[in-house]
RNA sequence: GGGGGAUUAGCUCAGUUGGUUAGAGCGCCUGCUUGACAUGCAGGAGGCCGGCAGUUCGAGUCUGCCAUCUCCCA
């Protein structure tokens, strides 16, 4: 093995086998349980950010961990269609060109979107495979596809001849630089520091200069206004009734309407109604029946309906609509206003409430499965408050405004007779009026939301209309990992869909995880320039490096604060099981493994015989030392541990889990201590440590290869734990490789991996610190052989200590080691209190009494602040007597340790002082 | 305005149903080119667990209020 290990040329190397050989790839026809996850498909227009980063590598730990565990795992990829972004980026690049789309035509225009999709559109799955996803490629779809298409058109034709699609004018969210309604979620709310306007509207007929005041933030739309409204039981406008309101600038005479909608303490009480402007006032109009005057046009510029300010864009109608006013004197006054405005999600250009005609599903009926999904159990969400947020949004859930008027999506498949106006929905291109058998037909202009096709993605993806095998087989899935961000826009309506299509929830648990955020907290966004790209981390410190990274910081459905730096975690973690692995490999004094032909990457010698390190270890009990059956302990801990972790989605758990156990339990402990044997005489003890060495490193590797895929499957292949010598072969790979499960607990008898052994190794390891504490304290170099002599506290400690002092002796460096239980120093020498004995270190020359005695003062301080925190408990009669027995008993265990251990120190002080 | 989340070591964060003397990584200090690894090894310092009440034998953990920061919805 090379002494570095070249991460990109191992990644790309073992991505391209995993691909050449179908090793992601699955059917109904495998055998197993299925176990399916669905990707949140990205947009096509979209680049790899860290939020995907992270959404990828979670939805690749579960499925490599559930391959591994014998399921039927398919992961289905795919890119969305994006309609309103994919038609952006498109048009700006004809705007270089000099062109429009209209320069074009639809046809012409979406030919080439498609041959712009063609070209980029595969930029974002490039990304994901070198991140590692193992995604079932073979099955990758796009929303455009032929198949979805005919979903879409599908669902909307059922739900339109259910009467669940209507048309209707509406105020919608418009965005005046895409030319399109947008729905609800995709209007994102800001907060803004406006203007509050108070302006005053002359009343007709009152006193002369009688006015009333209205509070608007949005001065210029009061061309468009039709009334005034107050609080139906507000007494202070009880003369206006009778009365009638001049809209100032183009003198229109307003009614005065009662409305509820009213807040009567909100600024003056009275506000302008604007129909066609302002859903509430919208509302209030539909109740009224008042008129409603469009004043804007779709591009964010004034009509006619504005008289004067006629092709002014709406900014500048404010400014000019205010100079009028005050030049009239109708200013009341200006207030600083904080309020949430409306931004397109794709532009992030002010969204204008506006009046117009759209589709809209009526989605109440669809709501009631889906929150009784939840209600009764079927639906969870991890972490659960967002059971909550689901609930919340699903009981208050308003209409979907799915029409968009783009050209780029799936166009509304509603047709209109031109000879009778008959209107029906159809799928495909019918030719004829199915009432009066004309052919002058008309197709509705308007595309749908891309998330009309999206919500159907868990079982359009498998070829829905149809019947399909794979679908019978995949459906419903299990796992959806996303971010909160698309609860509503995506995870919710999914619900709905399988509900109302496949007569069954799409998936059981929907696991959320936390926004991706740089170290000042702020959310990663291109816009922001704070973001960092995972193709520079991965090119920096390798895809596993990414990986690990992102799985350790990320707790269970937190944010994640994530810079640069971080990234070392996962690079020197992966550095150090190179290490490991390679220092185990020099001690088999294998030969040099020979460079494959293609690669160049090394692999195990042809003549090498496989190592099994998945089945049974066969060990012999009478070969074992206390820190063989220490590590075979951790180990089956860390199998336990790590499993559980998966289980619960806590993938940081799980990370740390094998973190610590590589890093301390392996190298920091069982490494150190098998040098010993490793380079000693006793061939039986080699082979059964180096046996403990494969078997541990090898359970470890597959426990990390869901997190670490490419690390652990180049070592699986370069230590030999496969069977075949070609790397080509799926047999051979890790990622095929049975997940590790515990030993029984007999099988550890029969080893004596017990409680008793346990403790033993973790009070050795604390004398070895001691022994290394003291060294330190005394300026004694490392490597610089000294004496050091135990003085056990017991006879068993005594007999366990004297059968393995070679062990301590070699961590400690020592010279000699003695373990003597009668021990009383000849003179005062430094030395430890530990839980199996006191450690001594004989020192050449007098020793300074006085700090001697201070630092011994220092740990009997530590050890009696430890006793008066247990006995002021212990002395509680309430706590003696209420807490469970188990508690008490623990207590005066503690207590009794460590008053013995006060008494030992305060003997060694006594002694130093003569 | 409604709802959620956060507040623990200098920094970033764990801490699952309340129960050992509260942990990790990074950073910091000291010493090490020890025959896997300086992307490393050994040792060390560093915490009134945001504040105030309450429940309890016992609170970082549960409840209420307050403060600060953040997100979602209107």
């Amino acid at each position: 093995m090379e002494k570095n290990y070249d991460t990109h040329r191992i990644e790309d190397q073992w991505y391209q086998t995993w691909m050449e050989t179908g090793a992601f790839h699955s059917d109904h026809t495998q055998g197993g349980e299925p176990y399916c996850v669905m990707i949140p498909p990205p947009n096509v227009t979209g680049i790899l950010h860290m939020g995907h980063a992270l959404n990828n590598t979670i939805q690749d730990i579960l499925v490599r961990w559930r391959r591994m565990e014998g399921r039927n795992v398919v992961w289905m990829p795919g890119t969305d269609h994006a309609g309103i972004a994919t038609q952006n980026v498109v048009e700006r690049a004809l705007a270089k060109e000099g062109k429009t789309r209209d320069d074009l035509g639809r046809d012409a225009f979406i030919e080439r979107v498609w041959q712009w999709r063609e070209e980029y559109g595969g930029t974002i799955v490039r990304q994901l495979k070198r991140l590692g996803a193992s995604c079932d490629w073979e099955r990758e779809r796009f929303t455009m596809d032929e198949g979805l298409s005919e979903a879409v058109a599908e669902v909307f034709v059922r739900l339109y001849n259910k009467g669940l699609i209507y048309r209707a004018n509406y105020i919608i969210n418009w965005c005046p630089r895409c030319h399109t309604a947008l729905s609800d979620e995709e209007s994102e709310h800001q907060d803004c520091v406006g203007k509050l306007y108070h302006i005053r509207y002359p009343v007709q007929g009152g006193a002369k200069g009688e006015y009333v005041v209205v509070a608007t933030t949005r001065p210029e739309t009061l061309l468009g206004d039709t009334a005034v409204a107050v609080h139906p039981e507000d007494a202070r406008y009880a003369d206006l009734d009778q009365k009638t309101i001049v809209l100032p600038i183009l003198d229109r005479e307003l009614r005065v309407i009662r409305d509820d909608y009213v807040d009567p303490k909100f600024g003056t009480g009275i506000v302008k109604v604007t129909p066609a402007h302002d859903p509430n006032d919208f509302e209030m109009g539909q109740r009224h029946s008042l008129e409603q005057i469009n004043v804007m046009n779709g591009d964010g510029t004034m009509n006619e309906a504005a008289g004067p300010y006629a092709g002014m864009d709406r900014f500048a109608c404010r400014k000019q609509i205010l100079k009028d006013l005050e030049a009239q004197g109708l200013i009341e006054k200006i207030d600083d206003h904080h309020h949430a405005v409306g931004h397109c999600y794709r532009c992030d250009t002010v969204v204008e409430p506006r009046l117009s005609p759209q589709w809209f599903v009526k989605m109440a009926p669809l709501a009631e499965p889906a929150l009784a999904a939840l209600e009764n159990g079927e639906l969870n969400f991890v972490p659960a408050r967002w059971n909550k947020v689901y609930t919340e949004w699903l009981s208050n859930i308003r209409d979907w405004c799915i029409s968009r008027q783009i050209w780029w999506g799936h166009r509304i498949p509603v047709f209109t007779c031109t000879a009778c106006q008959h209107e029906w929905a159809a799928k495909g291109c019918p030719d004829l009026c199915p009432e009066c058998g004309a052919a002058e037909l008309s197709q509705d202009e308007d595309v749908l939301d891309t998330w009309f096709s999206s919500w159907l993605w868990p079982f359009s993806t498998f070829g829905w209309p149809d019947q399909t095998e794979d679908l019978a087989c995949y459906y419903p899935t299990q796992d959806l990992v996303t971010a909160s961000e698309i609860i509503f826009f995506w995870v919710a309506r999914m619900v709905m869909a399988g509900y109302e299509f496949m007569d069954g929830l799409p998936f059981d648990t929907v696991y959320i995880h936390g926004t991706v955020r740089d170290d000042a907290g702020k959310k990663m966004s291109k816009s922001l320039g704070n973001a960092l790209d995972p193709l520079d981390v991965i090119k920096e410190f390798s895809a596993d490096a990414l990986r690990f990274s992102l799985t350790m910081l990320t707790a269970t459905g937190q944010d994640v604060y994530i810079s640069k730096d971080k990234f070392e975690i996962g690079r020197n973690f992966g550095t150090k099981i190179w290490n490991a692995a390679r220092f185990i490999q020099m001690q088999c004094g294998d030969p040099p493994p020979p460079a494959s032909q293609d690669s160049g990457v090394t692999g195990p010698d042809a003549e090498a015989e496989p190592r099994d390190v998945v089945g049974l270890p066969v060990l012999d009990p009478a070969l074992l030392t206390a820190d063989d059956r220490h590590l075979l302990g951790k180990l089956q801990q860390a199998v336990i541990d790590c499993s559980a972790g998966l289980e619960k989605y806590r993938f940081n758990d799980a990370a740390h889990v094998l973190y610590e156990f590589v890093w301390h339990q392996y190298c920091d402990w069982y490494v150190e201590y098998a040098k010993e044997t490793l380079y000693g005489e006793d061939v039986a003890r080699r082979n059964q440590v180096l046996l403990i060495l494969h078997y541990a490193l090898g359970t470890a590797l597959r426990l990390l290869h869901p997190i670490m895929p490419f690390l652990t499957e180049e070592l699986w292949h370069a230590m030999g734990y496969t069977a075949t010598i070609d790397r080509k072969d799926p047999a051979g790979f890790i990622m095929k490789a049975p997940w590790p499960t515990p030993w029984p607990d007999q099988q550890l008898t029969d080893w004596g991996v017990d409680a008793a052994t346990t403790e033993y190794v973790e009070r050795k390891h604390e004398l070895i610190r001691l022994g290394r504490t003291l060294r330190a304290d005394f300026g004694i170099v490392p490597n610089k052989a000294i004496d050091y002599i135990v003085k056990p506290h017991d006879a068993e400690g005594a007999t366990r200590l004297e059968s393995d002092r070679a062990s301590v002796a070699a961590l400690l460096k020592a010279q000699m080691l003695t373990v003597d239980e009668a021990f009383e120093p000849p003179q005062a020498m430094p030395s430890s209190v530990g839980g199996l004995g006191t450690l001594y270190m004989p020192l050449a020359g007098l020793l300074d009494v006085e700090a001697e005695v201070a630092r011994l003062g220092g740990q009997l301080e530590k050890v009696v602040s430890g006793i008066n925190q247990i006995t002021r408990k212990l002395s509680n009669r309430a706590f003696v007597e209420r807490a469970p027995e188990a508690v008490v008993e623990q207590q005066r265990e503690n207590q009794k340790e460590l008053m013995e251990k006060r008494d030992k120190i305060e003997r060694l002080i006594e002694t130093i002082k003569g």
